[in-house]
DNA sequence: CACAATTAGATAGTGCGACTCTCCTATATT
DNA sequence: AATATAGGAGAGTCGCACTATCTAATTGTG
């Protein structure tokens, strides 16, 4: 099929397939002369998952690259693809700092995480967040919530399919970055019905 | 205080301070002459929590102003105050869709929430795009993260607060804001933690 | 077979959001 | 009096995700 067929097909207009080809996110077709080439239908997955990682997941262009090679280098295990997805989702935090509030509540799960994952920084970030504004995180709330995210994933690493590394690192990626709005969007509409319930009469 | 010290005191550039000032997300300070004001200790709560809002919650300068306006608005209610905060919170999916799918897992839950809630919108965009990469999401898988999700909304609106409108209000908003990238990190550590159980080895 | 319509690919331009800079005038400070 | 901010407003910058334009080659069509 040509990009306009490839276009048509994701619902993706022309000028972003190209721009997705030019950055990367989607591999080039087959040119079967100076200015055509053939895409098949792995172009149209490759794209329909490039565009849900950067539109739901909101990935930038340069991460959804990153994952997606990812998922192209065989050599890579599970476990390493599941930290590069990690490290390309937002927010993007600048700098290296340390992150004391984080880590200790980390080891007192007796959690076994990388001291570098971004997701410390981000925790910690959230922490010190709090306590500016003068309400800080209670242990026993951080704990609870800890444990609400360690039951969903047991669940999400359980249901990876241990078929092919293809397909696992794949669902891994789709359940670490599309998952993430999901949960989001249950903990918004949860919040509200229980307001709803509770905070609505008076 | 002078300006150059609510910037100090907060740790903000005081050209940012000023272009918060501009955007309405801080009150102006007390004018004492053409070229001088003063801010207090009210000031700073509001630009610490304006700054949580905008680089921690991720919203945007408008959506923060908004959010903040809503707390200083002593006649919404709590439940209206939700609902501005889960309506400022990103993404901000353009458009005003249908979201069937959605619907009707609410409707099998029987939550009570607006059709119009945004989040409704951002759970079926999740739900489309998990389809169209071909690994739709599973009713079960759902009603689970809902069920947790709701569990985390009942212990989250139980603890706000019930003195003031004012705290209540604040707290409700913190918790809302503040408290999704802590889920979101604990949740990517668990990952990682349970991936490094079972997945690390070979 | 002429010819309008596409296509691939490269380069430049757009629109937006969050700052950040520059000025200018009017105090405060020394 | 001299020097150093302060306040306020408008303009400028920067990064990012597109989107438009252009060119040369090709393709399908009447």
């Amino acid at each position: 099929m040509r990009i306009s067929e490839l276009a048509r097909e994701t619902g993706i207009p022309v000028a972003t397939v190209k721009y997705y080809l030019r950055e990367g996110l989607v591999p080039p077709g087959e040119a079967t002369s100076a200015t055509q080439a053939q895409y098949d239908e792995r172009h149209t997955a490759r794209l329909r998952l490039a565009r849900a990682l950067v539109h739901v997941g909101g990935l930038s262009i340069d991460r959804a690259r990153e994952v997606l090679n990812a998922l192209d280098t065989p050599d890579l295990s599970l476990h390493e693809v599941l930290r590069v997805a990690h490290s390309s989702l937002p927010p993007q935090l600048p700098g290296e700092e340390a992150a004391p509030r984080a880590a200790s509540l980390i080891a007192e799960l007796r959690w076994q995480v990388h001291p570098d994952s971004p997701a410390l920084r981000q925790l910690e970030q959230a922490l010190v967040a709090l306590e500016s504004v003068d309400s800080p995180a209670s242990t026993a709330a951080l704990v609870k919530y800890a444990q609400v995210a360690r039951g969903l994933a047991e669940g999400e690493v359980a249901s990876v399919p241990r078929d092919s590394r293809d397909t696992a690192a794949t669902a891994m990626i789709i359940g670490t970055v599309l998952w993430e709005p999901i949960l989001l969007a249950l903990r918004r509409l949860a919040q509200e019905a229980v307001s709803a319930e509770e905070l609505a009469g008076p």
